[in-house]
DNA sequence: GTCTATAATGGGATAGAC
DNA sequence: GTCTATCCCATTATAGAC
């Protein structure tokens, strides 16, 4: 007798989470927003809840703290980055081919997540004060192995022997730069903003830069 | 019987003016200083002006908004980027000499002004908001000359044919990385800062995959 | 979970004496 | 040019009613 009571119950909670989630979802869009225009410090937590839709005292029951919804945002910044960038690392594809899906992922990620892109840009920049350690914990392992499987690559005879750590920060920093310094191309590129186009230069031109330092022409 | 008065007159000016540069210049160097690590919104005129050994009010009287010694700041970056990276395009040179002395010549100024790269490019990432007509100025003519001097050499023959636009920006993005992310890669490096040697290294990584990529092996 | 009210702080900027 | 004093505003955060 008490199952549909309990179904019910179950139910109500069930929905009251998933309102959370819609709830914390459109914050967290709207921070990230404001995060990646003005900085940490340069946003408040008024404008975020502004235009998600809520008042701020609403906001901080949902985020206790500011540096709480930072966070947060960064955690999803990563979440989505290494969801992207993971097996890359598969054996089973030539070095060529793994560094032209390396390359077109990151540039990818650049292009749909400008956003997400500047505000891990910022935090680094700024030397990394609030979020050094979710850094080292879950983004330099990430970057050591590739820099492993590049090495490999060498010691087996498949690419140049080149400096495989300076090569990642290569094509880190290429590909980075398409989210991170757009407001300069643009201004470059006597454009509103960088279109389809110019992101597929780009992957042509890093991807030939990069075989070709490495001798995969 | 004036040009005693006057020279003693004349003096005292120029004794005040090369205080009030003196005092300027400290107060411009902890700004440099602060911005970088902490973004406008961030940094604090009373920190500054702390650091710098003076009172906030004080401050204010040789600079009289926040955002005066901001763009002070900001202009100091730019002279002094400007003047290093001039005078490249010497028609004398060879294209690979000219991309060699670009490539030293952008990653000493990561080196040796790594704040005024970051403060440079914070402002960038935020969408240039307080910045974006000087760089539309003073800026982008210069990068628009490089990219048609690399034009000008496809044209003649004299390097392969890639897109010169995005040339630039890889050689821009690579360089200008060991400023700002240098945070991101000394975690990697486990180290506590960039050394001599990893900018030798990534000189030559970066010199290696340009070159190649313009079929100047 | 959402609201009103309010604390508590810090920051940019100004006025005026010296 | 430097100091004291002060204004005014934005912002984070908390308390407590409903």
């Amino acid at each position: 007798m008490n199952t549909s009571i309990n179904a019910i119950r179950t139910a109500t909670v069930k929905r009251r989470v998933l309102n959370r989630d819609k709830v914390e979802a459109s914050i967290l869009l709207e921070a990230v927003r404001l995060f990646a225009e003005c900085g940490f410090e340069g946003s408040s937590i008024a404008t975020v809840a502004e235009r998600a839709g809520l008042s701020k005292q609403n906001l901080m029951y949902y985020f206790p703290t500011k540096q709480a919804l930072y966070q947060r945002v960064l955690d999803n910044v990563l979440d989505d980055w290494l969801e992207r960038m993971a097996s890359l690392a598969d054996a089973r594809k030539t070095p060529a081919d793994v560094l032209r899906a390396y390359i077109r992922a990151k540039l990818a990620f650049s292009r749909e997540q400008p956003l997400a892109s500047r505000v891990y840009a910022m935090e680094v920049i700024g030397g990394a004060k609030l979020y050094g350690e979710q850094i080292r914990r879950r983004v330099v392992p990430l970057l050591r192995a590739d820099i492993a499987v590049f090495e490999r690559w060498i010691a087996e005879g498949k690419i140049a022997p080149v400096n495989a750590t300076h090569l990642l920060f290569a094509v880190w920093a290429m590909t980075q730069s398409y989210a991170d310094f757009s407001a300069q191309m643009t201004l470059v590129l006597d454009r509103d903003g960088l279109i389809q186009q110019d992101f597929d230069d780009a992957e042509q031109l890093i991807t030939t830069m990069v075989l070709a330092a490495v001798g995969l022409t």
